[in-house]
DNA sequence: AAGACAATATCGGATGTCCCACCTCCGCCC
DNA sequence: GGGCGGAGGTGGGACATCCGATATTGTCTT
């Protein structure tokens, strides 16, 4: 089957990817579902094994499939990580010169959840303000420990937006939220302390509970700021 | 330099990757400098060039790297072009079950448009209005000769966003769009005519005009819910 | 009879090697 | 002097082979 006419196309690797994709929609399979194995792919597909899994890693990358060691290969659900991480190196790189991928990085995120609010805090429910409530407080309850915890920060972002109801959204807010923090982390030593932050997140939900989106906006535009500031010294000193 | 101890982790390959990023990162690479070949690369991480492979296609699906066939390897602008592979992906299986992955991808678009609207339109400026219009009479002409242009619908959502003067959120809203657009071909034949898009996006352009970003988004809504009611049925169908 | 431990089967993970395809550039020939 | 062609280098691809991780299964122990 293999060593066939060779195909003029520049890539062959893209056509790869998307007949795998399309071997997944033909035989309907759904998240969950484990794939055939990387031979029996191989040999179906009529490419090598060393091709076939370059494209596999890279459909894993575009978490499409999720692979597990020794065990097989399976429909994955959707996760933004591969996103996350070239995303971060983004940001990372471009600290290393003008900052203007940073920026931008950071002007996404602070767009999208600024942007995001009003209808957030329209669609928010008792059920939704309890629940961003517990993270406030659990915010409140680390600052007072002297701990900084950036899940516990993520997680109250989270909560602000699930009123949407769009996990995926979600997800992809999360992503933006840890290339902040990334960024946050690159740009250098924190200059914000956990009390600080945990006071900021009070005034958000207080905001955010007496319905007013545009104050928590203009909340939320502080820690922006702030790190803005510090990527431009940074830059500055080149 | 091969065949070292075994590191504890469960999977090289991230580690790889990583590496490479950070190999980047010491040398200060630029976006458009030229990487080592793979050769070198495969020798100074001390892997086989097959695994090296691996890391760099995935790296490059990230948008890390670009790889040109026969001539070398190089340090890439942002792109997402791998994030909306997956995702078109992702919203073709969802359509084949159902429809959730979707119906939320969709609702990412139209959230982050209507959500960035208001911003767009306050920091618009009469040049920026200008392109706009261009782009409205450009979908106009195509309507008149009875043709549907994707590039030109792109078009005017790209410059509606210009204000904002942030690239890669460009880039991100661009991905979306396209996912739109994919899971609207999808989902079926269009019904909507070239005509009525057109008229859509003249009173969108309006709207923007007058500064009425709420009335804008409005606009925008109503082709979501054509498309929303289109997988319903579409769903409902199994 | 039930649970823990060990052997094994089944995958994916990694490598080295060989050859092909493609691009660029330099030098030759017209 | 300009265009064409080949040489060299670089990525693309295919095997064959061995390593490593994981789940399962079967046996031994309690």
């Amino acid at each position: 089957m293999a060593r066939q006419a060779r195909y003029g196309a520049q890539s062959r690797l893209r056509a790869l990817q998307s007949d795998i994709m399309d071997l997944i929609l033909e035989r309907e399979l759904e998240a969950g579902d484990p794939l055939p194995t990387e031979n029996e792919l191989a040999a179906s597909l009529g490419v090598g094994r060393n091709t076939l899994r370059e494209s596999l890693k890279v459909l894993q990358a575009m978490g499409v499939i999720e692979i597990r060691h020794g065990f097989g290969m399976f429909v994955a659900p959707t996760n933004f990580d591969a996103l996350a991480e070239g995303l971060m190196f983004r940001g990372r790189l471009s600290l290393r010169q003008n900052g203007e991928d940073a920026l931008q990085l950071l002007g996404i995120r602070q767009a999208l959840e600024t942007g995001l609010l009003p209808a957030a805090v329209a669609a928010s429910t008792p059920g939704h303000l309890e629940r961003l409530a517990e993270a406030v407080e659990h915010l409140e309850q680390l600052a007072q420990a002297g701990e900084h915890s950036a899940a516990a920060d993520a997680e109250f972002h989270r909560r602000l937006f699930e009123p949407l109801g769009n996990e995926l959204l979600q997800q992809l807010l999360g992503v933006f939220g840890k290339v902040h923090r990334k960024i946050q982390l690159e740009a250098g030593p924190a200059t914000d302390d956990a009390a600080a932050v945990a006071a900021l997140h009070r005034k958000i939900y207080d905001a955010v509970a007496a319905g007013d989106a545009a104050a928590a906006g203009g909340l939320l535009a502080s820690r922006f700021e702030e790190l803005r500031a510090k990527i431009g010294a940074l830059v500055a000193g080149r």
